[in-house]
DNA sequence: AAAGTAGATCAACAATCATTGATGCATCAA
DNA sequence: TTGATGCATCAATGATTGTTGATCTACTTT
C-alpha cells in the first residue's frame, strides 16, 4: 500500500525509513524547506536554489516517489508542493520510538 | 555547537539533517526501534539482530555521533540507550515544516 | 507547421557509504 | 600474569547514490 493511501497510524518502519532517507540528503532539503513556505514552480526552484536543471528534477522525483511532495503540472510549467500528510505521519512514528525508551536494561549475559 | 547542549527549540536544518541520515539506513533503524523498546547491551544487539560484531559497532558510532543514542560502559559490556530529546527535537523540526506548506503557488515566470 | 521553452530521462562517471576480516585495547577470571 | 571476552577501530573492498551533459517529449507562441 503506497503511502498516499495509507492512514497516520498504519506507517511502517520500511515506509518512515523512505521518507527519512529522501529528507537525508541537503539539496532535498532545501527544496523540502523552499516548499514549507508554499507551493512552487520548478523554474523559480531552479533560481532560487541556484541548480542545473536535471539535478533538481532528479531530486524531485525522488522526493515525489517518497510521498513527501506532489507535483501538478499547469501548462509548460510544473508546480510542486509539499504534502503535509507525509511529514505528520513521520512526526508520529517518530513520537512513538520515543515513547518506552526510557526503560532501564535488564543486565545481559 | 552539538546537539548534545542546543534546546529542542533551536535545532537547525544541518542539524535535522544529520539525524535523518542516521536514522535512514535499515540496520540503524533496527537498532533504534530495538532500543526504543528500553536499554540494551551490545551483546543482546548482535544476537537478537544476528550481525557481525564490527558491523554493529559501526552503526552505533553513526548513531551516537548523531546524538541520536547514547552508551555507558559497565564493566567489560556497553549499554546502549535512545536519547529522547533527539527525537524529541526532530519531531518539534518536523512540524515547523509542515506549517506554512498549503499557500498556493503565485503564478510564476 | 516551425521554432522555442520547461521539464523529464538516460548513460557515464564520481563520490559517498556500508561491509568484511584483522587487529588493538580494556576488563575480567583463573 | 596469563588467557579469554566484549567492544572499538582500521584498511581494503564492494555497493549505493548523486552529478553531469546530452537527448527526448510536451506544450506554447508565431
Amino acid at each position: 500500500m503506497p503511502l498516499h493511501h495509507s492512514r497516520i497510524e498504519t506507517l511502517a518502519g520500511d515506509q518512515a525509513r523512505a521518507l527519512l532517507k529522501a529528507l537525508a540528503e541537503p539539496l532535498r532539503l532545501q527544496v523540502i524547506e523552499a516548499l514549507a513556505g508554499g507551493e512552487r514552480c520548478v523554474c523559480e526552484l531552479t533560481a532560487e536554489l541556484n541548480l542545473a536543471q536535471s539535478k533538481l528534477s532528479f531530486h524531485l522525483k525522488v522526493l515525489k516517489e517518497a510521498g513527501l511532495i506532489e507535483g501538478r503540472q499547469q501548462g509548460r510549467w510544473m508546480y510542486y508542493r509539499l504534502r503535509p500528510e507525509a511529514i505528520e505521519a513521520l512526526q508520529q512514528w517518530l513520537g512513538a520510538l520515543a515513547g518506552q525508551c526510557r526503560r532501564p536494561a535488564t543486565p545481559c549475559c
